[in-house]
DNA sequence: GCAAAAATCACCCGAAAGTATGAAGTCAAA
DNA sequence: TTTGACTTCATACTTTCGGGTGATTTTTGC
């Protein structure tokens, strides 16, 4: 099928839709078996039915679809001083062992989004966001956002 | 529901999904009007259904999806003065009708001072502190003090 | 193929940040 | 003189951040 190659393997996602699926089923197979649904009303049943795997297949592809962009260092303006350059500062970035992710999320720090507002816009879990700034800081050896954010832009290692 | 506000309004995607769910349910009345299925298998019935409109659902979702904007990095370089950079822009300062105090604050902010460092340093209690900032950042229409620096710098309202 | 690094997520807990509200003193301008 | 902006502080409350820990999965380099 055509959105094979745009899914990933990943298996709790498929796993979770595994076990919903046969829940219903048995729920299903309960329902019919104490005739309570089955001769009453079969077309709303199976409409029912239609809109809850609509649903899940909804869920399943939007979960299972890769988000096309990972890196987006957009730099829309290079401000050049002729004295100072306002370039990107690799060497920093790998002294400090920054990962791509990390950088990511600097960045978007420095924007002034919240945790919660980079978890969206990343596509992953707040957990997973406060997990990266954690180790940022560590990194950064620094103990607040706003620190890192000052230091990441001292260091030309935050998209101005 | 979450991914509602990822969806667009495309119509023709809608319209076609919900012709697709009219005629397979058409056609499930039939059958039943027929005796053909439903007294025959009725879970292998109801699987069928569920997958089918899992598909579906999975194929809405992919075709309803916004596609993702690639966002090239595009370096335009643009040279400017380095003394007109660094001004700070006093017309921007009255604009949002900031006070010193609030402008102490939030230079001291941008420095990556915690609230607590910030009352230290400038001899006044927390809880003054909090207050200064909130007010900034009613002032500057945010709701992070991340977000207040990131509008400061870009307004050269901070010392850089 | 396998080990290491990176990325993902969860839960708990305490600290910091931020909101809302009220109040009181200073000081300049109307 | 009184009005209004500014500064100061407090209490109570909610939200967000950040540390610590542990775990799984994915990617990557050898």
């Amino acid at each position: 099928m055509k959105f094979v190659n745009q899914l990933s393997t990943n298996r709790k996602e498929i796993l979770t839709y595994g076990i919903s699926m046969f829940a219903v089923l048995f729920v299903l197979k309960y329902l019919e078996a104490n005739f309570i649904v089955i001769n009453y009303r079969l077309d709303f049943f199976i409409g029912s039915i239609a809109i809850l795997f609509t649903v899940l297949g909804i869920w399943l592809a939007l979960h299972l679809v890769k988000p096309k962009i990972e890196t987006r260092i957009v730099e829309k303006e290079v401000y050049i001083d002729s004295s100072i350059g306002t370039e990107i500062n690799q060497d920093e970035i790998e002294r400090f062992g920054l990962s791509k992710r990390e950088l990511e999320v600097l960045n978007l720090m420095s924007a002034g989004l919240s945790n919660e507002e980079i978890a969206e816009k990343l596509f992953i879990s707040l957990n997973t966001v406060k997990t990266h700034s954690s180790n940022l800081f560590v990194k950064l050896d620094v103990k607040r956002r706003t620190q890192a954010v000052e230091k990441g832009r001292r260091l030309n290692i935050i998209a101005q």
